[in-house]
DNA sequence: GTCATCTACCAG
DNA sequence: CATCGCTGGTAGATGAC
């Protein structure tokens, strides 16, 4: 077969963060952004060198000392918690690591054969090694955790615990009989397998076999193949093995993870919301960054001949999907998603590699240092590769633009041998619509007054929000194939046919108006694990099986996050009849029917057994034959952030905590699209950023605690000092709680007792589903008793006495995390953790006790000396401040408030600024320093602080 | 009208 | 050998109240 498979090379496998951060380092100007790195390397932890550095106060052993260690795809622990582990016990982190690296340890999960061969002359070891040795304080023998077998298998020792742990009670038969031993698998190839089977097919198989349906019997056909069995579900580490190898999961987790470091950096800029907000009305500046064919390019970034030939990234020969290819490809028409065989028939002597999710990796990491280093209003990650920007306050006009896009595009090429496009617009539309026009490697805007003619070629596929189904529904119902003739179409009709909001949407994209702007991120609202590819069983019991790992790995994410569920969804493919029971994609899904069902949990759990138990029922409840099962998901919503210390506050009694609106959405809010005209006083008010603080609340789980949530009972207990500390605090809060209308209920002030709250808990564990209910048909075997009955309605009864306002039912509340504790006198820490018996070491390392850093700004740390460098700052800048300084100013100026905590500082820096313009009363500065005290006040508002008085 | 729940769709 | 069709989000539809 002529096909050339060509493995990606590493010639420069060192090129990682540090000596990114190195750099960073050497040039600490006063335009210098380096800053970023300083910031996230203290508050993300998430940089060696921070590590290292942490180290020294934080080491908790030096058991891997001397030891090099680098870590191979997808892991559990995480890679940053591996990362984390290792170097806080003395190893040392290899970032990038290539055949030629020197490695002490490899740490892998899973090694697929090429993979396994690659590394067989490292020390490859499970993440349990790492666990297991910092348990038990001492370097434990490696051998017992081989990742790879000196003999042939290799599976059961890699196979983490968690998958194993738990073995299914309903399916022992069966599966004994059906399972073979991955090791007796790989050992024995298909003769005695075929006697495994033969015998048992004899013994009690026919039986079984014969009250299957078809399906269930063809599939019991198809896994007697091992190797077609070793890529399903059947096999215990599918999860790991697909997980390693799938796109479309390693494009989401990093596209999660992405945007939780970016919104932690950018958080301490300071500079949020208001500054936004403030200049909504003014003309915005956006930018959309994207690399050219990512993972195409970043495998032939270093391979110069390869890029003038056409290359596509893909798994495997035939009914594997493309998911890149360079634009060498494109010319043959060959696309993304497109099946290799139909590609090659496009285009024989195309080049097929295969995935490098790590190289992906490293080339975003250098990717993303280089747009955060670039001055921005705002950086919002859309994916792995793939940014957003907002530069409104940042440039005068487009040309500036292009001048910021060229430099990313040189810093980032330079970086990575990758080039990027940018596309430039006064809004996100624009900007895409200009990346299009840019790509590839180019940079191109679109002004405002050219966007509509310039659209009116464009197939409404292109726009964003249509895909294929709502284009081919607007070519049915209207014969409309481009924007052009969308923008032909009537508001109201457009509106009557697809929803008043889709439709409004459309109505707006195709004129080029688009009303969404960049914001904060929201916190996530819900984690889900999704199978749908490799999913074959013939029993019942394999489902069973099936779910239970989905379930443990569903909690392992949640657990990442810190988080409970209130309601637990199930989502299962079916096969359709009458569908082929072997879909063209190999082990694909093929054409499915999609159900879902969802449980309720009175009070927020993460507990397996009360999930599966659920979970079985649900599963059963739908009825679905196991051999038509073609994929299944598992969603937690409706999360809430735990918290580790119930006894201090009073956490889930739900409080009514007046909302702020949320105003971003993917097709803007309904109140601002409508019209916007009409809407422009409303939106305007909703972002009036003095209102925003006044009514500022918390509006996530994760926010704050409302300050009722410390019951008053708790309260009484506290040392009397420490009292008075919170009800200062809750003054603060309250005050602000007060100033916009209460809808409190009288019920939910009283502090709930806590006997009944307990029973909820208990409860909350046979709280039946409706729907289970009502579909009891379909479980012949289950009665509900009369008494639980009784005792759901009871607490549906209560549940609704919890929460009288309807308004509330949708939102589950913040729970109280440590920063109520954090932001009080250590003395009094101290004595609340003693009083509620948590020890020195919980203590560490959920309240920061460590003194406030002192953060310096260029070099000085003294309110005197930062005055006379502001002074010499003043006189040398008559006509005002260069805005990158007011920026870095106000950045520093945050800092001070939140990681320094020296509110008096910041205050009397303010001041002094004030002061030096009092008499020339340069417009320029006052602009500026009006900057900076909004920075100031966004920061005390992070810290829950009230705002100072500067005036 | 408001809600919870399920369904459909989209992006990368 | 193949092959790795995920995940988080918004909006619409529907039915209970």
């Amino acid at each position: 077969m002529a096909l050339q498979r060509k493995k990606r090379d590493h010639p420069n496998g060192k090129a990682d963060f540090n000596e990114l951060e190195d750099d960073a380092y050497e040039s600490v100007g006063f335009h210098d952004y380096g800053d970023y790195f300083e910031r996230k390397k203290r508050k993300l932890q998430n940089q060696n060198a921070a590590l290292y550095r942490d180290t020294e106060e934080s080491s908790t052993s030096n058991i891997f000392k001397g030891l090099s260690m680098a870590i191979n795809g997808y892991t559990n622990p995480s890679y940053s918690e591996l990362r984390t582990m290792i170097i806080q016990n003395g190893g040392t982190f290899v970032q990038y690591v290539d055949k030629k690296t020197s490695l002490s340890f490899l740490i892998c999960s899973f090694l697929t054969p090429s993979k396994a061969n690659q590394w067989k002359h490292h020390k490859v070891v499970t993440p349990q090694w790492i666990v297991d040795c910092i348990n038990k304080k001492k370097l434990l023998p490696w051998t017992n955790y081989r990742a790879i077998q000196p003999v042939a298998s290799q599976s059961l020792l890699s196979f983490p615990e968690t998958y194993r742990e738990r073995d299914s009670q309903l399916s022992k038969q069966h599966h004994e009989s059906l399972k073979v031993d991955s090791q007796v698998e790989d050992a024995l190839p298909s003769y005695n397998e075929e006697q495994t089977e033969m015998k048992e097919r004899s013994e009690n198989l026919p039986d079984s076999l014969k009250s299957l349906s078809n399906s269930a019997r063809h599939n019991y056909l198809l896994l007697k193949n091992p190797n077609i069995r070793k890529s399903t579900t059947q096999n215990p580490e599918f999860l790991q093995k697909f997980f390693n190898s799938s796109r479309l999961h390693h494009l989401s987790t990093w596209k999660t993870a992405l945007k939780e470091e970016i919104q932690i950096m950018t958080a301490s800029t300071g500079l949020t919301s208001s500054r936004n907000l403030k200049s909504i009305n003014e003309k915005h500046f956006i930018m959309h960054v994207d690399f050219d064919c990512f993972f195409a390019a970043v495998s032939t970034r270093n391979t110069g001949d390869l890029q003038l030939k056409p290359v596509a990234v893909a798994h495997g020969i035939k009914n594997s999907e493309i998911a890149s290819c360079n634009y060498e490809a494109r010319k043959y028409g060959i696309k993304n998603g497109m099946f290799v065989s139909t590609a090659k028939s496009l285009c024989p002597s195309l080049v097929l590699v295969d995935y490098d999710f790590d190289a992906y990796e490293a080339v975003s990491r250098e990717f993303y240092s280089v747009l955060v280093d670039t001055p921005n209003d705002y950086l919002k990650v859309i994916s792995i590769d793939e940014a957003l920007l907002d530069l409104t306050n940042h440039v005068q006009c487009f040309e500036d633009c292009v001048n910021i896009a060229e430099s990313i595009r040189t810093r980032v090429r330079m970086k990575t041998n990758c080039d990027v496009s940018v596309g430039i617009g006064s809004n996100v539309l624009l900007a895409r619509l200009a990346l299009r026009k840019a790509k590839p490697h180019n940079v191109f805007y679109i002004k405002d007054e050219d966007a509509s003619v310039y659209m009116q070629s464009l197939p409404v596929q292109d726009l964003p929000g249509v895909g294929p189904s709502q284009s081919s529904k607007l070519f049915e119902l209207f014969n409309v194939k481009f924007v052009g003739d969308l923008q032909r179409l009537n508001k109201n009709v457009l509106q009557k046919s697809f929803g008043t909001n889709y439709g409004l949407h459309l109505y707006n994209i195709s004129r080029g108006i688009d009303t969404d702007v960049i914001t904060n991120e929201t916190p996530r609202r819900s984690i889900s694990v999704d199978v749908n590819w490799g999913v074959r069983f013939v029993f019942l019991e394999d489902a069973m099986d099936f779910l239970k790992r989905l379930l443990q790995e569903l909690l392992n994410r949640m657990s990442k996050c810190d988080v409970s569920l209130h309601q637990l969804q199930l989502r299962v493919l079916k096969r359709p009849e009458n569908v082929s029971f072997d879909p063209v994609k190999y082990l694909g899904a093929g054409e499915v029917t999609p159900l879902t069902r969802s449980i309720m949990f009175t009070s927020a759990t993460k507990s397996f057994d009360i999930l599966y138990k659920r979970l079985t029922n649900l599963f059963i409840s739908l009825d679905v034959d196991p051999g038509d099962v073609r994929g299944i998901g598992l969603q937690a919503s409706k999360i809430v952030k735990d918290t580790k210390n119930e006894k201090l506050f009073n956490f889930n009694a739900p409080i009514k905590t007046p909302q702020k609106k949320i105003v971003s959405g993917q097709f803007g809010s309904p109140n601002r699209l409508h019209s916007q005209a009409q809407e422009f006083d409303k939106s305007n008010e909703d972002n009036d950023p003095s209102l925003a603080r006044d009514t500022f609340i918390p509006s996530t789980p994760y926010d704050l605690p409302s300050s009722s949530q410390i019951s008053p009972g708790v309260l009484a207990q506290l040392p009397q000092s420490m009292q008075g500390s919170i009800k200062r605090q809750l003054d603060v809060q309250n005050k602000r709680i007060d100033e916009i209308p209460s809808q409190l209920d009288p019920l939910f002030l009283k502090e709930l007792p806590t006997p009944i709250r307990n029973e909820v808990k208990e409860d909350h564990e046979i709280t039946i589903n409706k729907r289970l209910k009502l579909k009891s048909h379909a479980l012949p075997n289950v009665k509900v008793p009369e008494d639980t009955v009784k005792k759901i309605q009871q607490q549906d009864a209560f549940e609704r006495m919890l929460r009288p306002n309807k308004k509330e039912k949708k939102q589950y509340l913040p729970q109280v995390d440590l920063q109520v504790l954090e932001e009080l006198p250590k003395e009094i820490q101290e004595s609340v953790l003693e009083e509620n018996r948590l020890s020195r070491y919980d203590l560490a390392r959920e309240v920061k006790m460590k003194p406030n850093p002192v953060i310096s700004f260029q070099q000085k740390q003294s309110i005197d000396d930062l005055r006379e460098l502001l002074a010499k700052w003043y006189q040398k800048s008559p006509r005002g401040p260069n805005s990158h300084d007011v920026d870095y100013f106000s950045r520093y100026l945050g800092r001070v408030i939140r990681e320094e905590r020296n509110l008096l500082k910041a205050q009397a820096l303010v001041r002094w600024l004030q002061q030096l313009n009092r008499k020339d009363k340069t417009a320029a500065w006052q602009t500026a320093i009006e900057k900076t005290i909004e920075a100031v006040q966004e920061a005390c508002l992070v810290r829950n602080t009230p705002p100072l008085v500067l005036l």
